[in-house]
Parts: C-alpha cells; structure tokens; sequence
DNA sequence: TGATTCAGTGAAGGATCTCTGAACTATTCT
DNA sequence: AGAATAGTTCAGAGATCCTTCACTGAATCA
C-alpha cells in the first residue's frame, strides 16, 4: 500500500515508449532528442528502478520481454497524460483557457479601452472572461476580496492587500450650462458630481477647494450620462474626465488630473491571461 | 503536439498531492519523507516546469490556486497508476504474478521434485505455470526457441545458445530380469533401452561399451514404465537411474552416472519467478 | 509592547543523477 | 576478411535534489 514509489522520472518512460516505437535504439534516441547512450542508461537505469527484467539480450541487442507489456502501458498512459497537461499548460500560458474575472470603470471600459476589451476577447475565445463594470471603490474592494484577478480603477489612497500600477493620467474639466466660466472660482457651481465615495469626486472637490471655489452639491450620480443631462438642463455644472463629457460640450476648463490604475491583489499569482491582458492595456494608452 | 514534455517527477507530483491532503506544508513534508525545505523547493521546480502559476502567496503561506486543479487532478492520477505499477512489479518480483514455462524430464518431474513443484504451485496461486514433461533434447530445442523459460534436463552436449547449471548427479545402474549379472560382461544383454536421441541413452552405450559388452537393441522406449515392464516379462536388461527403476527391482549394478542440469536460454533475462523456483530446486536436491 | 513560536523560504554544500563524447565490442553486410 | 552497424561501457561535466542552518513574517502570549 503505501509502499514507497519509485522515483521514475517521465523522461524514463518517454525512453520505453520510444524504443517500443521504433526500430532501432538508435531512432528512438534520435527521436527523444538523446545520445544512444543516454536512451540505454536511461533504460537500464528504469529497469533497475521498476526492480523487474524488461529486456532480453539477443547478442548485442537488447528487445523488450513479453512480460514488461504493463509497464509499457504504463509508460504510454502516463506519457499521453503529460502531453495532455503540457497541452493545457500551454494553453493557460498564452491565455487561451481558464477563466479572468476583470474589473473597470465606466470610463475604462467604455471610453478609453472597449477595442482593447473586444480583441481580447476575440482572440481568446475560449477564455471565460467575465468583466465587470463599477466605480473604483467597489471594484477594489473585490479585488481585495480575490474576486477580481485585475481591476482598471481611479487611484485613491492606497489599500492594503492591493498593489497598482499607473496606466494613464487624464485632465478632469468643468463643464457648465452656459458658454463660459465665471471669471471668479466664487462664483462657480453650484455643482452635479460623482456620487459619495468616488474617488474623481473627491479629487474634484479637492481641486475645487483649492481653487477656493463653493462645494455645493445640488446633484449626483454615478453615471456620467446623468450628470450630462443635469448639466444640459442648467441643474448645475460638473467635473468630468473629456472621454466621458461628450461632443455635445466644448472643451472645459482643466483643474485636475486623475490617474487610472491596473489594481492587482498583493501576493496572487498573476495569471497568464491576466499578464496579457495588461499588456494590451499598456500597448493601447498613449504615451 | 510533439511538444517536448516538462520532466516532471513523480516526487514532485507526490509533493503536490501531500500538500493537497495535508493541513499544513510541513505535515506534507513529514508524510512524504523529507525536509519541508526539499518540499518547498521541490513544488517551486514544478510549478516552473509546469509554468503555469500554482500558488498564491498568503503572507508567508503559499496556498495551491483553484486554477491548479488540472495539475493536482493529473498528480493524483500518475501517483495512483504509479503505485499500481509498483504493485505489480512486488508481485512479479515474488513470483506472485506472470507466466513461467517450465521443462522437465520425467525423472525430475515424477522421481525428484514432485513436491518441489506442489509446493511452488500451491504458493504462487496467481502464477500462470505450465510444466512440460519431454525427454531432454526436446526441452533444450524449446529453451533455445525461447518456448520455455527454464528445463531440467539431463546433461549432454553443450548446445549454443543455452546455458546450463549442475543441479544434481545420481547413478545408472544395470537392471535384470534374472536375479543377477553375469561374471562376464560379455554376456550382458540383450537391452532394452530408452529411445534413440536421448541422453541417458548415449550415456548408456557409452559406458556398455567401456565395460566391452554388447549393445545389442531389442527395444526401445521413452518411458521407463514400458522398459520396466519388457525387463519383468524377461525380454531384455535396461539401464535406469535409481529412482525410475521402482521397487521390484534390487539395487542393480550401478555402470555411470548422469547429471542433472538446470538449463536457460543464454541472455534471457531471469524471470524473478524462474529465479525462485531455481532456488527451491537447489534446496530439494540432497549433497 | 515585546518575546516566543510556528510555518515556510533561501543559501551553501554534498550526494546522486543524467547527460555527452570517446573508446570498445558483438553482429551483420559485402 | 574487412567494413559498417548497433549498442554498450566509462569518465567526466553539469544539473538536480536533498539536508542543514539561518532567516523572515505572522500569530500568540504575557
């Protein structure tokens, strides 16, 4: 039962199956990619392992006996079995199986990287991605639950358990019902923004402070296509990244910047597809 | 496809499926016989040779991944056909398991070793055994075919190809149907002999010619049985070992002896199985 | 808060394996 | 008989694997 097994390495058996495949020895040695003389000590050394005769000698030549036919079928199930799990490895190695669970936020997945998620997506069609779409706070709290293998977010204070690395920085505007702004910060506002808790919120607040603008909220949400419409019908006037203000506004006036993160939980392996993932991410921003 | 597989040892997949049962790396460590050093190192190789990622990093815990469960399903797999292999291999070794042909005259079959042969029967149960019973030159043509894997045989010329061992001399002795010889051996004979192409029978001739008698044939038989019953019915004198000539006969004048050999087609591997019946052989035979 | 213990890692060193290349031997071919 | 072929053995280089020992991070205890 729990006798100690032998230590046969599957080098060993690739050697039987060879030398059960072909002619000579030579060839299977060829074939292994081994000098003849490693196939024969390899042999002689799996023989001696096994602890039972497997070949006779007819003059120099050695064939394999009538009797050794379990351990070559062992050799042969084990052998195909290593070649179906270095199939599977090579596989998961190039991202094409498996499963990544991907994190972003509205304006990463619908602003600034959908072609990089739609390729991904069709080049790894047996992949099981499942992405999804939320602000950064939550999205980072999963991937510090290990519910997310990465997550695309607004860096904010550092979280423990979670490491990130910078992808993109872009400008956060005001943009207003009408054509200009006040000259003076007082009198700018009232303000549409982010809901409490998003991370662009609190650095616009904290750039609005700065400029010694009013704080006042009159309205939030976490969709940017609500603060849009609020601003549109005069409510207020809103921060916003220029990927999620629209055609429908003109510039606006730059008062910060924020800067997206891949967000990674500390100590997980990366996954393959994970890796390559954020090396798209990486080729597809600017600069 | 014909991708080169990852060496991966069997020790390695132990180490792996250890971890997998066991509370804590060092438990493994202790189940599988080594240091939890050569574990962690030994699972860090093959989580580089498989090189897909396999753990993750808990602190100082490395916990297996959930996306390593085609590998330990493979481990698992190789360790239980591995240990079957090694089962099989102790029973092959034990005699316990295989095929064995065996050849013998029937002197040793009948005369000597009857119970050598009830005893190896009875005690290797699962042992496929078949004993053929032949005169000598026809059991040293099928050792040299390879048809047998062992014969007891009486000893004669050397034959290429076959190896023999002495395993046990006994004495030919003159029987007759009178209650003795003859002074001179001239008058010897007629003889009733075993048949052409038998060794016992050349032996015979020889040592009647040394002694200057006769050799006149008035029958011939392979078995003893039949020349026994032509001595009783007065028909001639044979030459008989010992134990075929029966109680009916005295002792006879003893003329040569014969020698017993155990022969094995050259090169052949031992059969572990061939290799204790061998032993018990040599235990059976007195001097 | 700091000491202690536990689980696992990393480096050094030695034993063992396993490969290559070269010399060698038995067999077969011509 | 001599050459070619097939396989083995041997020595040595390099890889591998294991042990010991020192160490770190985390948890526990006081």
């Amino acid at each position: 039962m729990a006798t100690a097994l032998p230590d046969l390495s599957i080098r060993q058996l690739e050697y039987l199956v060879a030398v059960s495949t072909e002619p000579s020895w030579a060839d299977a040695a060829a074939r292994v990619g081994v000098s003849p003389s490693a196939l024969s000590q390899g042999l002689s050394e799996l023989e001696r392992r096994v602890g039972v005769p497997l070949f006779d000698r007819d003059g120099r030549r050695r064939t394999l006996r009538a009797s050794a036919a379990p351990v070559l079928a062992h050799a042969r199930q084990v052998v195909a079995l290593t070649g179906d799990l270095a199939d599977w490895a090579e596989r998961t190695r190039t991202g094409r199986t498996g499963e990544l669970r991907v994190g972003m936020i509205d304006a990463a997945a619908v602003g600034h990287y959908p072609e990089v998620l739609r390729r991904f997506r069709d080049s790894h069609r047996d992949l099981h991605l499942t992405l999804r779409v939320a602000p950064s706070g939550e999205l980072l709290h999963e991937v510090e639950a290990g519910d997310l293998d990465l997550a695309v977010v607004v860096a904010g204070r550092a979280r423990r358990g979670v490491i990130s690395e910078p992808l993109h920085t872009e400008s956060l505007a005001v943009f207003t019902p009408t054509r200009g702004l006040p000259r003076s910060t007082a009198r700018w506002g009232p303000w549409v923004l982010f809901a409490e808790g998003s991370h662009t919120r609190e650095i616009a607040e904290a750039a609005l402070g700065r400029l010694g603008a009013p704080t006042t909220i009159v309205a939030e949400s976490n969709q940017p296509e609500v603060l849009r419409t609020m601003v549109e019908l005069g409510v207020g006037s809103t921060v916003l990244p220029q990927v999620q203000a629209g055609p429908s506004f003109g510039p606006g006036r730059v008062i910060a910047e924020r800067t997206l993160v891949i967000a990674r939980r500390e100590g997980a392996a990366v996954d393959p597809a994970a890796e390559i993932l954020m090396q798209a991410l990486r080729a597809a921003t600017p600069q």
